[in-house]
Parts: C-alpha cells; structure tokens; sequence
RNA sequence: GGUCUAUUCGUCUAGGGGUUAGGACGCAUCCCUUUCACGGAUGAAACACGGGUUCGAUUCCCGUAUGGACUACCA
C-alpha cells in the first residue's frame, strides 16, 4: 500500500517552527517510503481564521523544500482541501453516529456547562468533564424524549452533537514512537463532534478527512496524543481501518542565558512566540506582517530574513528529536530523506538551542559559491545606494567569508571599506597612536606614491621595507594602520583591505588620521 | 487535582548488565596570526534519587523527585 501523510495546520497564523519540524518529518517519511505528502487546511475554526495565514503556510513549506504531492494549492483527487469546504462531508458521518447511538445531540448553555463543573468541584470530584457518568444529568437527547429532542431542534435551540463514548471499554493502539497507549474508556470525555455552528471540531473532522483521503500515517504534534485514544474509537465507531500514528515530541524553549551562556533562569514548556521574542531568536519561518488568531497585529522577522540557510534550518530542526544513530550531524534534506526512520524520534521534548542553528548557518554559509554571496552583497548595497563592482565584491567576500554567521554580516561588517572612519574607537587611539606610529606611516603613506602596481602583496612589501629602514617590528605600526584605515582596533586582513581601498584612499585615511588624531604618548 | 508520559555533560544526543560512558554546540586554555575571527590541539563537563534483581547496574523492575503534554462548541 501506497505511504500517504498529510500535513494539516490550521490558517490561524504565521506556522510556527515547530509546525515546520511537523511538516518536515512528514515529508522525510514520506520520501523515505515512496509515498505521498499532503497538505490540508484545518479552518474549522471560524473565530481563529487569519487572513494569508494559507499563502503563508504554503509558501514557507516551499521556501524549505518541502514539496506538496497532493492537497490545498496543487488540487488532487479529494478535493476540496479545506475543511471549511467540506461541511457537507462531516454532516453525512454524524448522522450515521446519530443514527447508530454513537453520538448524542446536547443542548446545554456555556451557563449550564459551567454550573456543571462548579458543583462537581465543589462536591470533590477529581474529573469535572462532561461523559458517561455526568451526562445523565445535562439536558440532552439521552436524557429527554424523542419528542422534548425534536422540538428543541426544530425551534432553533443551539445544539452540538458529542460522541457517546463506552462505559467500559480498554482503548490501545501501537504508536510508532511511543509504542503501545492504552487508555481506559471511562477517562475519556464524550468531546463535541460538531459545534452549534455546524462546523465540526477537529476530532471529527481529522478522522473523517484522513480516511477519505486514505492516509495511511498520521505524524503530528505530541500535544494531541491524549486525544489519539478518541480518534481510534472514532475510527471505530464508523467502521474504518485507523491509520498509524507517530506522535512527535515538542520544542521546549531554553533557557534565559546572559551574553556568555550562563543560565538566568531555567525556563520549563513548549516553546512560544513570546519566548522567541525575548530571547531574540525567530520563530518563524518567513516573515509574517499580520494578525493572530487573537486578532492582535503582529510584526515577526521570520529566519529567511534574518539570514538563515533552509539548509541549515532543516538540519538543525531534523536533529531536534532525531539522528541516525552515527555521529554524523551535517545532512542535506536527499541524505535525511535516506536516513529517516521514525523509529529513531525520541519520546520526550527538546530544548531549542539557537545557537547550534547559528553554527549550521555559518556551516552552509561556507559551502555556498562565492559568486553567490558577492550577487547577496551588491544587492544589498544597491539598496543603500552604494554602487559596487563585482570585482570588488568578490574580493570582500573572500575577505569576509570564513568569518561570518549571516549573508548580511558581509557587508554590515565592511562598512568601512565604503566610507572612511566617522570616530576612531577611543581606547585604541590611547594605546597604540603614539609617535612612533605616526612617524612609521608617514614614512609608508610617502612610499606609497611610489607603488606602480598597488594590491595586497605590493603593499605588504612595501610596509616591509619601511620597517626594515626604521629597524622596527611589525606589532608596532599595524594596530595604528588599522585603526586609520578603519577606525576600530580588530577586524580583517590588513593587507587585503588596503587592497580593496585603493592606493588612494589608503594614502588619503592615513593622512587624515595624522591630522585628526593627537598623538598621547 | 486527574489521565498519559519521560529523565545520560549547560544544550542536542550515542550507547547499553561488565565501556577510560562516545560525538556535536557552547565554554576554557594553548598554537597559528598584525588584531579580531577562521583553523588546529587540548581541557572542564553527564548516567536525578532510593530500594530491589544480579557475581556485577548508568542500562532491567518498583517507588520518590523533577520535567512534559492534555484536561474548550481551539486546533
């Protein structure tokens, strides 16, 4: 039989990272199998609705390489792919559980409900959930007649219809990662299937659609494996076959670190937003200039803005939960597609650790061609309005390219190669520009003249033979040259900036920071 | 509170009745170097606790502690 998997995320916003992890090991496994990915839009849920929140979803699943077989945006042979266009579908299966006493239409009030479980915590009672035990004392169609049920309905009284789940009965099903799950009947709650707006919830409509849509691997978020157990007997109940579930372990957030790494505070829980916020890393694939299911507008950097590799993103979330059992940690998305086995998730959650996504990112940065990165570079000064040859810009991101995380620190870290120093950086003018520096690049900035051909190794040399006639090491001109050149006391290789700068503008900041600057010691 | 579940360096993890408990990120030191990075080398760093079972337990069993998910007419 043919491996089907569905990814299915509700358009109640931005898809957060650990919605794109879901999404991936989905796509891993059905790579692995040869089967078929599918994506399908849970909008169930009217009040949570965001609009763009599906072109979102389905453009980050695109900009990481997660490729759609079958569903919502390519079509296929079980359309529509949006719950919200199948209303009719689920009408069909609960009026058979209707029909067949699985499912009972209830009519109490938000009131009523809450009155419910208010007597039941103050009687003491441990669970205060509507099912087999405290529905004989709620107004619906198990405890009132035919008639009082019928009346009801036709006189528009909001309704929704729950499952009547068995007094007794043990529930087990084997999960691919958790192994077995039993559950015993009499814990479970009789769950709305359909809401009074005629919607269905999504436990009905998930089992419905997945059958339909002849899924054969249910893979999704650890969050719903206490409801797993109600969709077997769902499954049961409408006499189909339950596909396999895998139940996939949860990012936790990290801890609060300081700038050196040590822990503030110890942080517990699934990771959110807000802690992504706090602690300054993305939560989001792509940037999302919108609204969440709250309604509140929202402004989030996603991580392809800010830098990050899908290359590196993938590998970093596929090692969250997962590895192959080597110690191999680098892997393209074909060599986890080949590694992939589900049997190799671990049960219990992970901590997001951003940092060990950095290192993937600068990792990639590496292998990306250099021409690439140069197109990134005058690209980004193109928009500042600084023009850039692609001469030049091929030397500074071979000057730059071992040394950064991000594409965008290239240029954000070569400022100066495109504007000479506005402040020369205090302590460093107190240290080391003394006289015997100045005298030095006097010397330097006068051979200069004499250079016929300046590059690095031209310049090299001549600042060689300056020092040589002065007798002189080389620690002592050079921070004084940097901090002319480039106002600040570290940075790249000397010699291939004044290469990048020109004879020039090399003669003309040298000069300038002997006329601006006084000379301390 | 209830149901389910888990626990190896700070973090991600390998391993599994007998190991010097391995790797990676991060951290530290040293080397390289004109500086800062990069790179190289080295180092610090873990089997939650208590009982069993066993010749032997970090590994198996039971408790305890702690963590996690769920407990909506949200998904």
């Amino acid at each position: 039989m043919e491996v089907r998997v569905r990814f299915a995320p509700s358009p109640t916003g931005a898809l957060h990272i650990g919605g794109v992890r879901t999404a991936l090991f989905n796509y891993l496994f059905a790579k692995k199998m040869g089967g078929k990915m599918l994506l399908r839009i849970e909008d169930t849920d009217q009040k949570r609705f965001v609009p763009g929140a599906e072109e979102y979803i389905i453009e980050s699943l695109k900009w990481v390489g997660i490729h759609i077989d079958e569903g919502q945006g390519v079509g296929g042979p079980h359309a529509p792919y949006r719950q919200s266009e199948r209303k009719e579908i689920y009408q069909k299966y609960v009026q058979q559980l209707l029909g067949e006493g699985k499912a009972y239409y209830a009519f109490d009030t938000d009131v009523e409900l809450e009155a419910m479980r208010q007597r039941l915590k103050a009687a003491g009672a441990a669970n205060t959930s509507y099912n087999a035990l405290t529905r004989t004392q709620m107004r619906n169609s198990l405890t009132l007649n035919e008639d009082q049920t019928k009346q009801l309905i036709d006189a528009g009284t909001p309704y929704v219809i729950r499952i009547k789940v068995p007094m007794k009965e043990e529930i087990r099903f084997k999960d691919l990662i958790r192994d077995w799950v039993v559950v015993h009947a009499n814990t479970l709650d009789d769950k709305v299937l359909m809401k009074s707006d005629g919607l269905p919830t999504y436990h009905l409509a998930n089992i419905v659609d997945d059958h339909l849509m002849q899924i054969t691997h249910v893979i999704r978020g650890d969050e719903w494996l206490p409801s797993a157990p109600l969709h077997i007997l769902l499954y049961k109940f409408l006499g189909w076959e339950a596909p396999q579930f895998a139940h996939l372990p949860l990012i936790l957030k990290p801890d609060l670190l300081d700038e050196k790494g040590k822990i503030i505070e110890e942080r517990h829980g699934k990771l959110s937003k807000r802690d992504a916020d706090e602690m300054g890393f993305p939560i989001f694939p792509l940037t999302w200039n919108g609204t969440n299911a709250d309604g509140e507008d929202i402004t989030s950097v996603g991580y392809r803005e800010a830098g990050y590799y899908k290359e590196a993103l993938i590998n970093f979330l596929a090692l969250l939960g997962w590895n192959d059992g080597t110690d191999k940690e680098l892997f393209s998305l074909d060599e986890l597609i080949d590694s992939f086995t589900l049997g190799r998730i671990h049960k219990t959650g992970s901590k997001f650790d951003i940092r060990k996504a950095k290192w993937f990112n600068q990792h990639y940065l590496r292998q990306k061609p250099d021409s690439e990165l140069a197109d990134g570079l005058v690209n980004a000064l193109q928009q500042k309005s600084i023009p850039c040859s692609q001469e030049k810009a091929n030397k500074i991101v071979h000057l730059m390219k071992e040394r950064v995380t991000f594409p965008q620190e290239i240029h954000e870290q070569t400022e100066f190669l495109f504007q000479e120093p506005a402040v020369y950086e205090e302590a460093v003018v107190q240290t080391k520009w003394n006289q015997e520096a100045v005298t030095l690049l006097t010397a330097f900035k006068d051979e200069l003249v004499t250079i016929t051909e300046f590059n690095a190794e031209t310049a090299k040399a001549t600042l060689h033979t300056v020092l040589e006639k002065a007798g002189v090491k080389i620690g002592k001109v050079m921070p004084a040259l940097r901090l002319a050149l480039t106002g600040a006391g570290h940075g790249p290789d000397l010699m291939q900036i004044m290469d990048i700068l020109g004879k020039e503008e090399t003669s003309n900041r040298i000069k300038k920071a002997i006329d601006k600057l006084v000379v301390i010691g």
